[in-house]
DNA sequence: AATGAATGAGGATTCATTCAT
DNA sequence: GATGAATGAATCCTCATTCAT
């Protein structure tokens, strides 16, 4: 009644259902990517684009710019469970890979820590719950008498080395990446993705 | 006869040019407690409604979103430098005003990092000046040894501990902000606004 | 954040806040017009566009559909109303006028009725207190002992009428409205807006 | 090894040629729950939904919104048609039918009068035909010389009628329904479903 | 110099309809 | 025949920015 009226023209194609994972993972993708390059804010309608698909598909997988959010996050929450669930994973092995995550999309991680100050902050519900799951990840390689194995400090010195992660080359956000982690005298690994 | 004796509408009065000063002031304080209470994206009206002044007001004092933005920085950095400059002032005492400013709207010293990331990189042209400015006033009180007195050391401290100031308030921020600072095995003084 | 950057463009002139009002009339009037031939789901920037305003004017004044209609429905109200009022006014005038309302917009008065099956419902709270006008401007005039006089009565004859009320031309609907009328045994006055 | 042995997504089973018919039914049903709970401009992915059909049935059974709201009309008359054709059926009786689905779909048999003012009148076409087969199954058991035997005004009543019946409950719209019939002094059998 | 209404582009979101499987 | 994913146009709605008064 307040829709549409005449979509008869010509249609690019309907790649049936098979494509539906094909889609999302296409979707996480793009979304990574376009959130990375824009920033949280980026309009839902470049992801679809540079996904390939229509704004329909968007939302049918991720009804809001939350949901998708979380999915990038736990994509790459994933990743740090598998390398720290590999055989012989060491700290700063996983440290490595969480890292790469870092300076691959720091605006990411940094939401790991519920952040009450942003009207992005409804992701925090199952940012909790993520940041949990790397803690886990990352704990079960911490050895017991660490330093960093009081309470909360493993997850803050993750929040401290996302906060410094910044600069506009993956290289620069590196090279800053590593310096923090030097600071805090921790040890990391060659920082890099999770096999793929 | 059916007229009506005052038909021209009543105005908020012109307080004059006087007033042009404390707009200015009043939208900076807006700009502040909305910013940290909505996020950067904020709508601008909101902030010259919260300053009650009217829309046009605000272009006049800032003619972007940046401008608002680097205001808001310009106030905390000046507040920093003043504590620096102040008889028998100790990097501590100084770290305490920068701490206070930072859990006070975290959202924003976090930029001070030319945040390449973002769309709202813009703010960074400004943004390196004011990070040089902050430098400078931790550094005159910094051991000549020290080791965060290499050369980029100081501000990525300060960036992680920006990092990692998070949590919806401020009590939470400041416990957050001073974990970080001894997890660096810097010494803090107050955490507390310069006089006022 | 999420907003446009570039409105650079020329702009079709500003009337000025003087126009406000202007607008508001006119964003009523093309309400009612759009609502009567397209429906109550009409697109709002549809009446924006005949009013001859920017689809922003069209939210200032009106936050939603609901506001909007209720205020067209208003204007019908205050004309029952004033006819009601008028020196020497008799039942059967004022229906007349009501009649004319019912016959140009016949939606809407249809929307007296507190319609809980749709979701336009939201509506209701208005219509029931505009409904309460309309039935105070008529019981006025109805003689004690009338047949209508009834506790709900008089509003269910005018809830009937409005059902009869069809067909696409005016002339049509108010034969029927008359024949409605009739056969309720009512007599009413000439069909006709109030003044103008 | 690491291959699922069944790589074939289930799927919910063709019903076959059977179930057409079953479909087609359970549609309608559906579609007159959900017009009636948000109207007639509910989605119709929303019918298919409840009917447990995919959308594409939906569009097999019924090419366009029209003729599924025809459909829930079509349903309707038959039984008013039923109801007349009994043995020894009484006008009252038919009205008792008639008016319960009144009631029941108010906005539809609303309908039953082309209504020229709305988007949706592309219905009455076929509207038009079932207002006349309504028209007949009542007229055959109108008293020659009744007052409601003039051409329009057997329908015009009907129309007035469905204009009266509005309210959340049916309860409370059949109480109106009937209070509609008496100020038309047109007396009512027992308002319930045909059969059934 | 201030006010706040107006403009209208941009981005969000919703379905009607098609179509691969 | 059925399913339900995909498309994308249409509509909703929000602000950044201008400008008459």
């Amino acid at each position: 009644m307040t829709q549409q009226s005449s979509p008869v023209e010509r249609r690019p194609a309907n790649q049936g259902p098979k494509a539906a994972a094909r889609n999302r993972a296409a979707l996480v993708v793009a979304a990574r990517e376009v959130f990375a390059e824009h920033g949280l804010g980026a309009p839902l309608s470049a992801i679809a684009r540079r996904a390939g698909v229509g704004q329909g598909v968007l939302y049918r997988h991720f009804p809001d710019r939350t949901a998708m959010a979380s999915a990038v996050l736990e994509e790459n929450v994933r990743q740090v469970e598998q390398a720290a669930a590999e055989e012989g994973a060491t700290l700063s092995a996983v440290l490595g890979v969480m890292t790469w995550h870092l300076t691959e999309s720091a605006a990411f991680i940094g939401l790991l820590h519920a952040d009450g100050a942003t009207n992005l902050s409804d992701i925090s519900a199952h940012a909790v719950s993520l940041s949990g799951r790397v803690e886990h990840a990352l704990r079960v390689h911490l050895p017991p008498g660490d330093r960093l194995a009081a309470s909360d400090d493993l997850m803050l010195a993750v929040a401290m080395v996302s906060g410094a992660v910044t600069g506009p080359t993956r290289e620069q956000r590196e090279r800053r990446a590593l310096a923090a982690w030097r600071l805090l005298d921790v040890e990391v690994g060659p920082v890099r993705p999770y096999e793929v």
